[in-house]
DNA sequence: CTGAGTGCAAACAGTTTGCATTACT
DNA sequence: AGTAATGCAAACTGTTTGCACTCAG
């Protein structure tokens, strides 16, 4: 998977950006890297500290600061409370996110016709847009289920 | 415009739901009305304060609460820290949002071709949709303008 | 050895909640 | 009179910041 490529990348980034190589980001890049959709700050924290590194929360917001302002990772408010951030890889896939009501999961897709439209959009529009995000909200098939 | 017809309509379906009517809670009906786009909690209660209505926070956050239940008004999280609440009209007309990113100003936008967009994704999804938000980022004319 | 990076704890901002008081109905 | 709704202040939650300490370069 793309996983491994955007730790290595973002460590490549890192280092040639002039950062230093600590434990502490390396274990926050690492927990990004093996999730599908990111997290927010304190599942990202927990997630590290049930493997054993731990690494404070403050230091977490840190690097993810660091990280998104290195383009590395995304910002996601789905309005969960807590903001969530994702890799980002640079070749500018991206994808949006559908919420379920219920649950609260959230998961992720793409659509080249949705972007489409945007990208139409965006040139009508008096504002210079240069990102966008989509949220879809509704039920989860599980809980649909569950009636 | 819609404003007032909205007014009217919140104060029809509080009335027959059960609830009583309070000034302070008419106050906060009226200060969504009279904008575009909605405010935050804090701006919709700073506005009452200077219109000499001084309505208390908690009971800011308790009417918007009870609005968002009966569908009167939407909560729009653009991610600017604060949540926004927007009125909403029964009709299901609605917009989307064009945040800047140098002055943190909203506006709205509707667009057709991405409803319609958005319509076929959701036929084509696992999910049941019932709700969707789209948020575009960039620099608005006036920041672009000052380069 | 020097300063980037860390971790803790205190500070903050937005929102929620407990409780005594007010005021529709 | 009865109780929904209010307002204040205290509690909570997510996030940021100050500061002394650590460790990569």
């Amino acid at each position: 998977m793309a996983a491994s490529d955007w730790a290595e990348h973002t460590h490549r980034v890192l280092e040639s950006s002039g950062h230093r190589a600590s434990a502490p980001r390396a274990a926050v890049v690492a927990a990004l890297a093996d999730t599908s959709c990111g997290g927010s700050a304190r599942e990202l924290a927990d997630r590290l500290d049930a493997d054993g590194r731990r690494v404070g929360l403050a230091s977490v917001y840190r690097a993810l600061e660091l990280l998104e302002e290195l383009r590395l990772v995304q910002r996601v408010d789905v309005g969960e409370g807590a903001v969530r951030y994702e890799p980002s890889l640079p070749d500018g896939e991206h994808h949006h996110h559908l919420v379920c009501q219920s649950c609260g999961h959230v998961s992720a897709f793409e659509d080249p016709g949705l972007e489409r439209a945007i990208q139409r959009l965006a040139g009508r529009v008096e504002f210079a847009i240069d990102a966008h995000d989509v949220t879809l909200r509704g039920e989860c098939p599980a809980c649909h289920a569950a009636h």
